[in-house]
DNA sequence: CAGTAAAGGTCTGGGGCCGGACCATTGACC
DNA sequence: GGTCAATGGTCCGGCCCCAGACCTTTACTG
């Protein structure tokens, strides 16, 4: 890189805020950002198996893309079976099946190591945040019995797919409840460079139970108005995840 | 939206999950993306008056975009009178002046109100975290001499808009010490959102040596390695700009 | 049963963006 | 002074994506 000019501050290593600073644009991408966050919206259980999406036209609006691109994602998703779409009044795009959760190849964790790394110590920032900023924020009843009932969920949900998305739409639950669409933006990146690293975890009844109580001192928190209980319990929950993740990585 | 099939779970409120889950993807709006990454990084002070931008192909390269559009960024911040280009070995692109800061209007603020509000909360949660993960880690001799001189730099800015780069610059500073992409990229967006408005913050003696003194304590506690303290701090700090902010927003 | 609304399906012309090749300018080096 | 490398400047064919218009299907309503 050239050398700054004269009247740049000299005493500021600036260099590496310089090359971190300018980041790919995401241009050009229609397509792919569509296929990638309808599957990531399936794969979460944000849309589970029997839901309809919204209308076509609803949805490009949405997303910011035009129909034809839309549909162009959705119809790769129809060629991978999971969704099926019926013409007429009464139609729509039926999620048919949940996306295959394939077992990463090591090498490609390899690839993705720091990648996965990073997103641990962000999902951290960005998860207990979430959980200080719900705490912090006055709760309707409505959204009281949303958050016990998404912790019920995951106390029964049975399997590991189950488990997993039970889990991420608890998770993203208490994101909503910050009212920050931001946070939510954040927590629902976080959740989706992550699921499949998470669903990787062996759900042994030791983890489960363990989860499962950090997960209710977490809800416990944020009702009771708590905020720095709750983060702290989202970091040691975070923390303990990560710990088992970290195992995976090597 | 149309109502779910019959397995989606009832008790789970996650329309509003369904409703803030798809965004907007962000395609086909390359010129754009980098218009405006460029003009906030200049703006920010992170390419001062005076400095070199990357030769064009290493910076299309990594904001991933191809070279011709790029130069069309270019060309427009040129014609902006923001940079000035110069052929042939020893030339590149130069930051000739920086960005108007233009007070926004009243009626422009009533209409983003909700969204800066939004990022005043993010801010807060990313900008903790970021301290956090930076008081976290081993720093070397080389980082904190960076933070301390980041820290001068504020101590010593002239002016409104001097001040206001400095304050940037040592923001993005530390989460540039997390080592963490996420967490810089979020703190750069989350500064690029409320840059404007900060500007509008009146530098008042007893504004800017309070801000100082939570500077100072945040840095401190960063170079110590305690990152409660630091948490803490950069929280106290983000709270007080924030209820100065909120007095401009109504 | 006809009309209507709500959904998906198809087609078209045009702009945005891409990748690559090549040209022109400038300064360092031998 | 010629060569070379490092920069910006220009051009081209092609793909992605867009917005809009219009068609077809399906189920509800009066």
């Amino acid at each position: 890189m050239n050398g700054q000019a004269a009247q740049a501050d000299p005493s500021m290593e600036s260099e590496p805020l310089m090359e971190v600073m300018l980041r790919p644009v995401r241009a050009h991408h229609g397509f792919e950002g569509c296929f990638e966050q309808l599957a990531t919206a399936i794969r979460l259980g944000v849309y589970p198996k029997g839901s309809t999406l919204p209308p076509e036209r609803e949805l490009a609006a949405r997303m910011g893309v035009s129909r034809a691109t839309l549909r162009e994602a959705i119809a790769a998703l129809r060629t991978a079976g999971l969704l099926q779409s019926v013409r007429g009044r009464g139609g729509g795009t039926r999620v048919l099946a949940l996306p295959e959760i394939v077992p990463t190849n090591p090498p490609d964790l390899g690839e993705r190591r720091e990648e996965l790394l990073d997103s641990l110590v962000f999902r951290r920032v960005v998860e207990a945040g979430a959980c200080h900023v719900a705490a912090s924020r006055p709760l309707s009843d409505k959204q009281r019995t949303m958050l016990r009932a998404a912790l019920a969920d995951v106390a029964r949900a049975q399997g590991r797919r189950a488990h997993r998305q039970a889990d991420s739409r608890l998770h993203l639950g208490i994101a909503t409840l910050t009212g920050s669409p931001h946070i939510i933006d954040a927590v629902t990146r976080s959740q989706a460079d992550l699921h499949t690293l998470l669903t990787a975890i062996p759900v042994l009844s030791v983890n489960i139970e363990h989860s499962d109580a950090q997960h209710e001192a977490i809800v416990r928190a944020i009702i009771a108005g708590d905020p720095s209980r709750a983060r702290r319990s989202m970091e040691q929950h975070c923390d303990d995840t990560a710990a088992l993740l970290r195992g995976l990585l090597g």
